[in-house]
DNA sequence: TATATTTTGAAAATAAATCTCAAATTTTAT
DNA sequence: ATAAAATTTGAGATTTATTTTCAAAATATA
C-alpha cells in the first residue's frame, strides 16, 4: 500500500519537471482515481466527480488520463464498444484479462507465467516491452450454466 | 493451403444456414479478404476493392465483416486510433503481437506455450475460451537504433 | 503586483461504426 | 419463366467517444 500524499506530491513533481501547470483538477481527477477499485471509463471517473460536487469537465478528464498513463499510475486495459478502460498500475501484477462475451463481465487472473513469457520473446525480438495486454473472449462460467 | 473456391462454398452454405441470402456483395468481400496476407481494416478493404472496380458500399463491408468472423475466417486482432483491425484466421496459428508505440509496426510472434497456458487459466476458471489477444506495445529494434 | 504562459470549460469538430429506408436483388412459389 | 415475398443494398443521416478550438481563468515567474 503507497500512501496517497505521497503519490500526489510524486505527480506533482512529474507535473513540474515536464514544465507543465499543476492545477486543481489535474489533483482531483488524481485523487478520484487512487480510490478505484477496479476498472474504469472516462464517463464513469466524470461522473463519480460530479456526484461529490467537482467542476471539472469532461475534456480536463480526457486531458489528465494521457499524462497519468505516462506518469505510469494508470494504464489502458482494453476497449470495448469502442469505449477506452483503465486500471491503477500500481500495487498490481500484471494479469489476464477474461472477457466475457455474453455478460460482458471482466475477470482477473494473475499468471506468474506470462510476464516470462513477454520477457524472453521480447528479448529474442529485440524489443523493449512497456506494457501488454492478455485479454480473453470467451463464455463465463455462470453464462455456461444458464442457457 | 486452402482453395478459394473451397472456402466460398463453405462461406455460401454458412450464409444459407443462417436464412440469408448469398449475393454478390458478400462474396467479393470474402474473396479480396482472402487474398490479404496481413492485418486489415475497413477503410483499407473499402480501397483495395474499389480500385479493382468494385462497386460495393462501405456499409456492406461493414454488414459482411460480422458474418466473416461468426463463420470463423477472420478474427478482430487489434484496435489503434479507435479502428479494428483484422486478420484471416486460416492457416494462423494464434499469435502474439509486438506494437511499436514509436513507428505503429506490428510485428508476429507465435509463441507455442501461450495456448497451453490459457487453457490452463480457462480450465481453472471453468471459463469457455473463444479467442485471444496479445499485444504487446513497446519499442522495436529499430525504432531503438535511431534515437 | 504585473506579465507571460498554460489550462480550463463549453461547445464545435472529427471520425468510426451503426442505422434508416427506398430501390435493387435474391429466393420461393406458382 | 414470372410473380410475390423477403432480404440486402447504397447513400446518406445518425450516433457517440474522443479531440480540438478559443476566450476566460488560473498558475508560475519576475
Ligand atoms: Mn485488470
Ligand atoms: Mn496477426
Ligand atoms: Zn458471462
Ligand atoms: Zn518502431
Amino acid at each position: 500500500m503507497v500512501l496517497t500524499t505521497e503519490i500526489v506530491n510524486d505527480f506533482k513533481n512529474f507535473i513540474k519537471k515536464k514544465g507543465l501547470k499543476y492545477t486543481s483538477e489535474r489533483e482531483e481527477i488524481l485523487k478520484e482515481i487512487l480510490k478505484s477499485k477496479d476498472h474504469f471509463d472516462v464517463d464513469e471517473l466524470y461522473m463519480k466527480l460530479r456526484k461529490k460536487g467537482s467542476k471539472v469537465s469532461k475534456a480536463s478528464v480526457y486531458r489528465t488520463i494521457p499524462l497519468l498513463v505516462e506518469a505510469g499510475y494508470i494504464q489502458e486495459v482494453y476497449k470495448q464498444d469502442a469505449r477506452s478502460y483503465y486500471e491503477l498500475t500500481l500495487d498490481k501484477l500484471p494479469h489476464i484479462h477474461f472477457i466475457c462475451v455474453k455478460c460482458k463481465n471482466v475477470d482477473e487472473i494473475i499468471d506468474k507465467y506470462l510476464a516470462e513469457l513477454i520477457q524472453k520473446e521480447a528479448k529474442n525480438k529485440d524489443y523493449t516491452p512497456l506494457t501488454y495486454h492478455l485479454e480473453i473472449f470467451g463464455i463465463c462460467s455462470n453464462c455456461k450454466r444458464r442457457v
